[in-house]
DNA sequence: TCAAAACGATGAAGTTTCCTTATCGATCCG
DNA sequence: CGGATCGATAAGGAAACTTCATCGTTTTGA
């Protein structure tokens, strides 16, 4: 197999050539690349000698891209878009062991902080940073190898595996169902203040789901985090229909209750992502590898014998 | 939105890189590249330099890469892989009206020749070259736009289009079946000659569907083209299970009959493929377009009302 | 209508990048 | 141990790239 690439134009001609297609005009090319329009007219024309033909017709004092031109446009944006790309990525292997995870505060401090100490154990030499936010930062651009983040799993050109499934419940500080034990709750949570989530809007379902008709079912604090929500129910200041993933270590630890053995699958799962080529280092592949098997031991030992509500089955 | 690329690495560099890295040695990759030694090591060094790493360990007198060295060798490869696609593309510009077709001699010579009347009344501007071979010569590399295949439409990275199935049907010239009428041949077609396609083999499948024994089936004359195996149908030296595709304008001109009103429908179709970039080129897209219309054509004429031998089904 | 401004082309000169030559030190092999 | 092979490096020269200066054309606007 000869692997010799042939003759290739110059890299710089197609960075300004690129320019001048987009912009539609050498000369503002030329500022944009901090060059002088000379230098972007000579590249141009160095292609067009190189391809032996024009890439641009000169249609009076502007310029317009013939069809070959079009075509190598979109040569030359690839080709460079890849190569920065590539380059981008290099910065990660001068930080050994770090790991950059991006996720949402409320997944970051209510499952992954919780896990910590684990991870220390099972993989010390990772350092993950995690950078909290509720924006799904583009993993192109920034300088993050992992994302964990709450959706329908399409993401495109990103590798995509399921943690699990979202489910939800009603939940409350143990202190506040006094008389009634854990799951013996009233089907209306009568007496109970409710708490949302900004975003999902999830007691209206529930009730209906459970054949129960509560007026003030929009009532109540209102948190834009399902973190802060979780520690407001702790906090005692009502039930909050909560993620049984966020929740799992209060209910472990006691500090939240389950009122039903019930709970409700949500059209959202968790989903660790991640731009493939990263996995090539070790250490992300390894922090991969460890939170795929922390989701799965959790998934195995929090969702067995899950009891759907209504119509919602399945268990996956 | 930024169109900027950031710094780059210099193109030349990559070059010698993915060589020094392929072939494991810096003097080899010069010889190969036709530079100096020293000239791999600068490139290789300037890269080093750029990225503030190794991208080799040197241990002993021979080279190893690093993890990050074994990233960039992807993006080396993948970036100079791409850009000389696209630069072998630019070729294409230069010979306006033609586009090579590449496909078997045998449907070269029953099917499109048959059409090219059409073609010139319908797409004068067309020149097509028709590349003919049996080998399904790799699109990337040979000098050619369209491909039209026999297979099972599984070219990964290719753009596939099913031009048809492909039903075949013992056929033989009139002349060879005195007395008895078209479709009215008996079914172990005793006395007749069997004419073979090499490649497929189809007799036994033909005779057990039709529930009949013939222990010479697998006598007769062999051919590695499906065009010469029709030829020599017409020649009247036997019969043939001739694909009904190829034998089409031999049908409609008289030259080959049909034994039997039935037809087997063969595992593998018919398909254009194509490199999705070429169909950028107007004249490419047209024959594209056209030769799917065609197709179309047929197999509305010539499919309709087929009836399927033992227990093949469908007619798609 | 005409002058000024804006744009791209081009030749020459200057600058940077790149490659070679020559040579060195280290390593592998017999 | 000695020759052969390999990669590193300094210095010089060649090639490529960019700028400078200038020209011709087209568009704009007074």
């Amino acid at each position: 197999m000869d692997k010799n690439f042939g003759r290739l134009p110059p890299l710089n001609a197609l960075r300004g050539f690129e320019a001048a297609a987009r912009l539609g005009s050498f000369s503002r090319a030329a500022e944009e690349q901090n060059m002088t329009q000379s230098a972007i007219s000579h590249q141009v024309k160095s292609l067009e000698e190189f391809f032996g033909q024009p890439l641009f017709s000169r249609v009076g004092r502007s310029v317009e891209l013939t069809d070959a031109g079009g075509d190598f446009l979109e040569t030359a944006r690839r080709t460079l878009e890849h190569l920065a790309r590539g380059t981008r990525r290099m910065d990660a292997y001068l930080k050994p062991g770090q790991v950059v995870v991006a996720t949402s505060p409320a997944f970051a401090g209510k499952w992954l902080i919780p896990r910590y100490e684990q991870m220390r154990r099972d993989i010390p030499l990772i350092e993950p940073w995690i950078y909290a936010t509720n924006e799904q930062a583009d993993s192109e651009y920034a300088e993050l190898e992992i994302g964990i983040w709450r959706g329908h799993g399409d993401w495109p050109g990103l590798k995509t595996v399921k943690l699990f499934d979202d489910w939800i419940t009603p939940l409350c500080a143990p202190g506040l169902l006094q008389g009634a034990g854990p799951n013996g709750a009233p089907a209306d949570l009568s007496g109970l203040p409710l708490l949302h989530d900004e975003v999902r809007e999830d007691w209206h379902d529930w009730f209906r789901l459970s054949g129960v008709e509560r007026q003030d079912a929009s009532a109540g604090y209102n948190f834009s985090d399902s973190g802060l929500l979780l520690d407001c129910a702790v906090a005692g200041h009502g039930a909050a229909l909560g993620s049984l993933a966020l929740a799992d270590h209060h209910l472990e630890d006691g500090s939240l209750i389950r009122l039903f053995p019930t709970a409700l699958k949500t059209e959202e799962a968790y989903y660790a992502v991640c731009v493939e080529e990263y996995l090539r280092r070790a250490e992300v592949r390894i922090l991969w590898d460890w939170l795929i098997g922390q989701a799965e031991t959790f998934r195995v030992h929090a969702y067995a014998g899950l009891s759907p509500l209504g119509e919602h089955g399945g268990s996956g």
